[in-house]
DNA sequence: CTGATGACGGCGC
DNA sequence: TGCGCCGCCATCA
């Protein structure tokens, strides 16, 4: 590598918890953060999200640690959000995903008395 | 430098 | 269950 390699920014470690996410499944944004190695940036997420420009960042699949659609109800981004979280079979109600958080789905999973 | 804002989160009522 | 307030942090005016 070369000499010169600087440590990723809060940023790059952001977008890359993004597209960790696999398909179909969902995370929140404080979960994000907390992946990325920032516990309680929520919003630095949010932030990045907003002002991103890449096609391939699958942003549909951050939501609100209460399963909901971050954007307002009936706005642009809440019904694209929702049309693509369909293409991947992530059923919506009513803005609110039907089917656990990706980190709540692995804590289960850990606790679960088998 | 101070104050306000935001694709948030958690707790209290 | 729903609503409101406060806390966190980076960016903007």
């Amino acid at each position: 590598m070369l000499p010169t390699a600087s440590p990723p920014t809060s940023e790059q470690r952001i977008l890359a918890a993004v597209r960790a996410l696999p398909y179909g499944q969902v995370a929140g944004y404080g979960a994000i953060a907390r992946r990325a190695g920032l516990p309680g940036r929520a919003r630095m997420v949010a932030r990045i999200l907003g002002h991103n420009n890449d096609p391939d960042l699958p942003w549909h699949r951050v939501l609100r640690s209460d399963g909901r659609i971050a954007f307002p109800a009936g706005s642009s981004g809440w019904e694209e959000q929702i049309r693509r979280l369909h293409a991947e079979g992530v059923q919506v109600n009513n803005g609110k995903v039907c089917m656990p958080l990706a980190e709540d789905t692995l804590d289960a999973a850990f606790w679960a008395p088998r």
